[in-house]
DNA sequence: TTGTGTGAAACTTTTCACAGCC
DNA sequence: GGCTGTGAAAAGTTTCACACAA
């Protein structure tokens, strides 16, 4: 409970937030233990329980965790049961996909608002959420108060969108744009760059000859 | 030129190559150099170069990297300059979104097979790529020899075709299904998790308070 | 006896600092 | 003087091994 856990930590916890919902709505044994989700996850014990231990002391020496009790732990520690209003800046292919998809609801993720530039698209309504034009933005996000904004745009305003999103207080942002973003170190982002994937599978590729 | 260079090297290198082909696309100047990546890429310029030196020397002491030639050798390095044959598997909106994207033509990358187990798909073109019934992928990957796959199915059946993947010799896998996979030393595997993305943000929010 | 929690060791990645070349 | 390439130091992360609690 004492350092700042890493990212990759985090990431770790949620793998174990989804494991433990699987294994909790199938089997229901009272207590698992970090050997367990070693064998079922790919990662070693010792991770586990080193992850966890950044959060403090969850489980019992000689018996394992509470299933339901760890849970509801890693829940709390990932913030997963409080509600979250979302928007989604540019609403193409991927942005689109993202409005349909049914998983958001399902976890408290609430999306707000959708921005985008073109004219053929703002006002209308996809999935209950209307489609607002992307340069009236921050008039819209200062009612709004979104917790987390999605940029879904082209590369070339990615970096524009992000600025103006941390200018409407935003502090998180999730962004699909492949282009390497800047923003204060008070905002958290992350990115998801389906090309620079791709490259990494095809560096293999050649690299494994 | 020796150890072998981590996944986040790789990573850096195609922000890199995009930064360049901008670059290069805008102004020409001929010669580019670590601070000035630095600067544009907030990147120290320590870290390119180390970057860089894991592959060799490309640069003039005094002068910096010549730009063509330090593009010409990341992408080769890199290997996008090779064609490369992909399939997707699993049409739904994620799928569909990546059919329709264009980045993939433009980079050397052919889709040449998409599947899916919805009956009402099945046979049908979509931006001129076949679906296919995803139970006779085996027998159809067997002709066709992809290099990459993109797993884009339900989380519950994404192990189950990463393991037919596997068995048709893709050596390449790219998962967009919310689960951790496991495949053979051989195969490289990437995974984009929406989900887990999103609760590293809600967390970011709960722990900055 | 079983399984957690944790210091310490091992390893990985980043940062530094500077020799050497243009 | 300016900038690369690189050993060496520092920082960060994973692995180990074991004290201790049930």
């Amino acid at each position: 409970m004492m350092k700042t856990p890493p990212d990759i930590v985090i990431h770790r916890l949620a793998l174990y937030l989804r494991f433990l919902e699987d294994c909790i709505r199938e089997n229901t044994s009272a207590t698992i233990n970090s050997q367990y989700l070693s064998r079922k996850l790919h990662i070693p014990a010792h991770q586990i329980r080193k992850d966890l231990s950044f959060f403090g002391k969850f489980g019992a020496a000689g018996i394992g965790y509470g299933s339901q009790d760890l849970l509801k732990k890693i829940r709390d520690i990932l913030g997963v049961d409080k509600p979250w209003d979302l928007c989604i800046c540019g609403v193409g292919n991927l942005g689109t996909a993202l409005l349909m998809y049914k998983g958001f609801r399902e976890n408290n993720l609430n999306i707000v608002a959708a921005f985008d530039s073109d004219i053929r698209k703002i006002g209308r309504r996809k999935q209950g959420v209307t489609v607002y034009d992307i340069g009236k933005m921050p008039g819209i996000l200062k009612r709004l108060r979104v917790d987390i904004a999605i940029i879904a745009t082209p590369a070339a305003v990615a970096q524009e969108i992000a600025d103006a999103l941390v200018e409407c207080r935003v502090r998180a942002i999730l962004n699909f744009a492949p282009a390497k973003l800047t923003v204060p170190a008070h905002v958290k982002l992350r990115s998801v760059d389906l090309s620079t994937e791709l490259i990494n599978l095809t560096y293999f590729l050649c690299a494994a000859r």
